[in-house]
DNA sequence: ACCGGTTCCGGGACCGTTCCCGAAACCTAA
DNA sequence: TTAGGTTTCGGGAACGGTCCCGGAACCGGT
C-alpha cells in the first residue's frame, strides 16, 4: 500500500485533485472551500490516515505549543505531584510537555539542559526543581538574556523573575502555632536539610511562632535530617536526647514525621498526652500512620496547574511583545488535624 | 541588538562571511572545512548566541530522537518511579521525552492520544498505563497499522506486542510460599481493585502457592480492596470477621498493609506472633512502618530503563526495515523480609 | 607546462506545511 | 451586455536546516 515515508499533504491532494493549498484550508477549517470538495477532500484524508506535521507547522509558526519542564527526583512523591498538576493543565489548555529530569537536585551546570530546551523550540519553560544549594547560581547571568518565558517553583524571591511556591513559612507558624495552642511549653523541629530552601522557611516559621509567644530558642532544640525516614529515626533520638522536656514537635516533613511515631511507640511515649506530633506535605498515607498524623497540606499539585496557566499568560504576553510584570505567588497551606496532636 | 524572531544559521553565514553551508558543516563537526574558518564560524555562533532549530532538522532527517510517553496516576508513588527509569535512560540514549499523562486509569478512546503523538512525529512510543478494565480495547485494530514502534507496560501477555513488566505471579507466590515457610496455617489475601490485570495476577499467585501447598481456598479468604489506605482498612475488617482463623495475610500492596498494621494494632492482634503480614511494591516508607513491613520489591524504575532500551532497539530496527521479533520481557520481583514476618 | 588528486567552499533543491497574492468562474445589478 | 463583487481555488515563496552536486584553488609528479 503506503510506499515509505509517512503520507504528506501533497499525496493527499494529488489523491483528492486538487492543489495541498485546498487540502489545507481544509484541515484548518477555513470558510473559501466549496462544501462538497470540503468533504471530499475529507474522505481522503481518512482513506489514506493522513496525519499533518506538528513539526511542519510548528516551523513556519514559529510556535510549537511546547512547554519545556525541567524537574528532578520524580521518585518522590512531592515532585511527581506537581509533575501531576503540570500535565493535567497543560493537557487543558492545548499544550504538549517536553519532559527534562535532573539526575539530582544539587545540578549547578545547567546551560546544556536549557539548550536543549531552547534547541526543541519550546514556548517556555516552567523549571520545576526546588532550590538546592547553589543550584540557582546559573539564574544571575544566564536568564536575563533568555528568548522565552520561564517560571520557576519553590524558590526564594528573586527580582524580575516569576515564581510559584507553596508559603513554607506560614505553614511551618501554623504548625507551630497549632502547638502551642494545645498547650505545649516546650517545642522542638526535627528540619529537613538545610540546604533546601524549604527548609530553611520551615525552620524560620517554627522559630518565629515560638519567638512570638515569647519563648527562646536553643541549638538543642532541634536537629537536621535529610527527609528520609531512616534519617528522621535517627534525628530524633538525637533531639530525645538532648531536649527531654520535649512535649510537641514539628517535624519537616511526614516521612520524617513516621519515625518519629516509630520511635515513640517503641520508647513508650504516648502520642499525643507525652508528645505532640505534627508533620508536613500531607501525604495520602499520614491519615493512617498510627496514630493518624496532624500534618500542613500543601498541594503540589495546584502548584503545577497554576505555574502551567502563568507560564501560558507569559507566553501570550511574550508573542503580543508585552512586557509582563513577573509576578510572585505564594499558595497557602492548610492544617489538617489528627489523632497525633488531639 | 536581535531585531526580531531567532536567529538563524544565515545570519550566522553572514555574519561571518561564508555560506550557510559551511555553518552547517562546522555545526555537524564536518572534516572539509579549514580549522581557521570553522574556529571562525564557532567564534560567531558563540557571538549571535545561535542555537539550532530541531525542528528544522528533524523535518529533513525525518527523525526526532522523541519518545512518546504515555502514563496516567503520576500522583502515585509507582508510574512516577517508572517515569523516573524513562527519563534517566531516555537522557542517557539522546531521545527526549514527549509526556501525556491521562487523567483516569480508563480510557478507552485513546485515538486522539495516539494521533497527538504521530502528529508530534514521535520515533516511538511507550505506553506506561497499566491494564485496567477494557483500557487495551483499542490494541485489537489500532495497533497492527500504526507507523512507528510501541512498547507496552504491565499488561497480560498479547501477541505480536512488545511488552515489559514485573512478573506480579512470581511476586505473591513468593509472598505466598513465605508465610507458609515461616509456619502460617490460614492465610488471606486482601487483593487489589480486580479489574486490574496487576491485580488479578497477584490473586493468582497466591491461590497458586496455596493450591501447590495442597490447601483449599474459599471466597471468605479474600477481600478486594482499591490500593487506598482507605480501602484497606475497611477490606481487612471484613477479613478478620470472615476468616477469623487467619494467622497470616498477603496484602497486594503496601498502602493497604500499612491499614492492617494499624488496625491489628489497635485491636491487639500482636505482629507477627498473632498475624503475619506481608505486602507488596517495596515502597521506601515500609521498612519504618511497626512493625517494619515484609514486602515483595518491584522496581519500577527498572522497568522504565528496560521499556527505553527496548523501544530504541525497536526504533533502529524499523529504520533498518528489519522485522524484529517483539519481545515479551518479565522482570523477577524480590522479598524483603522484615519484623512483620519475622 | 600539463594533469590527476585533495582540500575547501558555495549553489540549489528539498523536508511538509502555511501565507500572500492573483486568477478563474459565477452571480447580480445597471 | 458589461462592470463589479463574491466565491473558490492554485502558484509560488517562506520557515531553518541538510544533502547532492559541482567548481575553484592548491599540491606534487612527470
Amino acid at each position: 500500500m503506503k510506499r515509505k515515508g509517512r503520507v504528506t499533504i501533497i499525496d493527499v491532494a494529488r489523491a483528492a485533485g486538487v492543489s495541498k493549498q485546498t487540502v489545507s484550508r481544509v484541515l484548518n477549517e477555513r470558510p473559501d472551500v466549496a462544501s462538497e470538495t470540503r468533504q471530499h477532500v475529507k474522505d481522503v484524508i481518512e482513506r489514506l490516515g493522513y496525519k499533518p506535521s506538528a513539526l511542519a507547522r510548528s516551523l513556519i509558526h514559529q510556535r510549537t505549543f511546547t512547554l519545556g519542564v525541567v524537574t528532578a527526583g520524580l521518585k518522590y512523591i512531592g515532585p511527581s505531584q506537581t509533575l501531576n498538576g503540570i500535565a493535567a493543565r497543560a493537557e487543558e489548555l492545548g499544550y504538549t510537555l517536553l519532559l527534562i529530569e535532573l539526575p539530582t537536585f544539587d545540578i549547578t551546570n545547567t546551560q546544556p539542559i536549557v539548550d536543549a530546551l531552547l534547541t526543541q523550540q519550546v514556548d517556555g519553560i516552567i523549571w520545576a526543581v526546588p532550590e538546592v544549594g547553589k543550584n540557582r547560581a546559573w539564574l544571575e547571568d544566564q536568564t536575563a538574556h533568555l528568548s522565552v518565558p520561564i517560571i520557576f517553583l519553590t524558590m526564594s524571591e528573586r527580582a524580575n523573575l516569576a515564581m510559584v511556591s507553596v508559603d513554607n513559612f506560614l505553614g511551618a507558624k501554623m504548625a507551630t502555632q497549632h502547638l502551642i495552642g494545645i498547650g505545649c511549653r516546650s517545642i522542638g523541629h526535627l528540619a529537613g536539610p538545610l540546604d533546601w530552601w524549604e527548609s530553611r522557611r520551615r525552620k524560620d516559621g517554627w522559630e518565629a511562632a515560638l519567638k512570638e509567644s515569647g519563648r527562646n530558642i536553643s541549638n538543642s532544640h532541634w536537629v537536621e535530617g535529610n527527609w528520609s525516614s531512616r534519617s528522621g529515626a535517627a534525628a530524633f533520638e538525637v533531639l530525645l536526647n538532648h531536649f527531654s522536656e520535649m512535649d510537641g514537635v514539628f517535624v519537616a516533613n511526614d516521612q520524617m514525621a513516621l519515625s518519629v511515631l516509630r520511635i515513640a511507640h517503641q520508647r513508650g511515649i504516648r502520642i499525643p498526652d507525652d508528645l505532640a506530633v505534627v508533620g508536613f506535605d500531607g501525604i495520602a498515607e499520614s491519615a493512617f500512620f498510627w496514630p493518624a498524623l496532624t500534618t500542613i497540606n500543601q498541594d503540589q499539585h495546584e502548584l503545577g496547574c497554576i505555574a502551567v496557566a502563568e507560564i501560558v499568560k507569559m507566553i501570550d504576553a511574550h508573542r503580543a511583545e508585552q512586557m509582563s510584570a513577573s509576578k510572585l505567588i505564594l499558595l497557602k497551606p492548610e492544617i489538617i488535624i489528627r489523632e497525633s496532636s488531639a
